[in-house]
DNA sequence: ACTTGCTGATGCCCTTCAGGTATCAGCAAG
DNA sequence: CTTGCTGATACCTGAAGGGCATCAGCAAGT
């Protein structure tokens, strides 16, 4: 059977993701006619037809669609065994622990601790990504492994251990009404006249519909708050990059967020291991706030 | 940077596998200078050494052991595209249920009367694979979902759903004398004189040291236990391709099986969720034995 | 209706590089 | 010192990936 190379893949997704054969050529650093056969090609060789082309460009077939995730996720793969590999010739290479920026710290910091005082402790060198980008890190190899937050991060495919379970607050700009009060209900923060939640990206992507402006970085966030444009719900600990005009509130009713600590089991290294049981050890212990 | 194609993975795999570049060439259909120019290519561009030649072979490093995993998942990830995506393309295309063959025979049946009366019925095509292959036919396409066993198969990586607990037996020719009673014990069952427990693969794919034969497939096994020439342990249902000249004991220490219907994370389509739904049915319902 | 300005598709040429054949080079065992 | 393994080198060839120029369809101005 012919397989796919990688080039292939990569060159669809391109097309797949720009939707239009000349920005994809030029983001792959080709020409577009040689684009456009590969992409034939590609085609022909599955025997299926992936984008059904257009006057103003071209749309993904539901094929296609299934091509464009599946070709990602082979990406990934690819691009993991290159990095993993390299790794692996390194003596005393570190272990790559991902987290999204700002979340966790204490946790965090505890876990660093706790390793370090291990008898088998590897060096760790802590990795900051952006919002549901943890993920990412592990399956294509930049991370061995991750702390992440359940249910907001996809933790499909990955093997996990759970480290804290916390409540959530709703984090307000000082001097608000709603800033005075000792608890909050999910009702009461949702449809707050000209406080509509920010909106963060879901599993796949995509923002969810609505009034609030789109953000993926923490720093954002914290600037969008204080300037009294947006409000958030967030676990209780990630409190701890609040600003001074930032005032958090307990919301009752919101659903538990539980950090855990992820990697992928094909990665699973004595290292890795070392980590985990380190960060099992910190089980149940609450964070100082 | 300079990706990895799936060429060179494929070659590397074929070398790491035969430690022997003659050898890999003539399986790969290629000469074997080829071979040894596109390792050598592949080393330098990943800056890694990855074999030690030597005068009867090669034998891999850390790192080649590290990159052999990799890319067999790499590997699989590719073809699993390739597969997902030709069949995204046909119309009416079933869904595709691998198991070992010759277990959870009664449950796989009433899941497929079960299936078959839901309203949205995809056909289920069952195919059948040999001792520890599930998780081969899910990464790499295959198969959508599988019917598995734990502890005794890889489930890393899968979403699972448990169906069904069991206790397990012990498998013995008729006529031997632990064949009378009505109960034995782990500790009774091994070192029988002249009945070695038979060897599976284990998760990695090596077999455990011990004086039993290695195995592979039930028929294979049902064979030497007719023969007198091994015992073995297994899930209490698998006891449905008993011969006639085999006895089933229960073994009462022996750890519980759990039966499990499982699937990639990320082929997760409706027709599964479909099926998981209607297996979630069949909850802890004892099977007919 | 004609033009304009997008899109992706074709035709033709060139360069690159994967692969084949022949041969070399190291080394262990006769 | 020869023989018979191994993998490595040298050199050539050919398929195919890629670039440039151009074509072809279609919608929206004018």
């Amino acid at each position: 059977m012919d397989d796919l190379e990688t080039r292939e893949l990569r060159y669809f997704v391109a097309v797949a993701e720009e939707l239009h054969f000349g920005r994809a050529a030029d983001r792959l650093g080709i020409a577009q006619p040689a684009l456009s056969r590969a992409i034939r090609q590609l085609e022909h060789r599955l025997g299926v037809q992936l984008l059904d082309r257009d006057r103003r460009g071209a749309a993904l077939t539901d094929a296609g669609r299934v091509l464009l995730r599946e070709a990602g996720a082979a990406l990934d793969a690819v691009a993991a065994a290159a990095r993993r590999t390299r790794r692996a010739g390194d003596e005393k290479r570190p272990l790559m622990l991902v987290t999204k920026a700002g979340a966790s710290h204490e946790l965090l910091q505890r876990l660093l601790v706790a390793h370090a005082s291990a008898p088998d402790a590897a060096p760790v060198e802590v990795v900051l990504c952006e919002v549901g980008e943890q993920a990412r890190f592990l399956r294509d190899g930049r991370a061995d492994v991750a702390i992440m937050h359940r249910p907001y991060d996809d933790l499909a495919g990955f093997d996990t251990e759970d480290l804290y379970v916390e409540g959530q607050v709703a984090l307000l700009p000082a001097g608000h009404p709603l800033a005075a009060r000792d608890q909050l209900t999910l009702a009461e923060v949702r449809d707050v006249p000209g406080l509509p939640i920010a909106r963060w990206p879901q599993l796949d992507g995509t923002y969810p519909d609505g009034p609030g402006p789109e953000v993926h970085t923490q720093s954002q966030l914290a600037q969008l708050v204080a300037l009294g444009k947006t409000l958030l719900v967030i676990p209780a600990s990630s409190r701890a990059w609040q600003w001074p005009d930032h005032v958090a509130v307990p919301v009752v009713d919101a659903p538990e967020v539980t950090t855990v600590i992820a990697w992928p089991p094909s990665g699973y290294s004595p290292a890795v291991a070392s980590l985990v049981r380190s960060a099992a050890g910190l089980h149940r212990v609450a964070p100082t706030s």
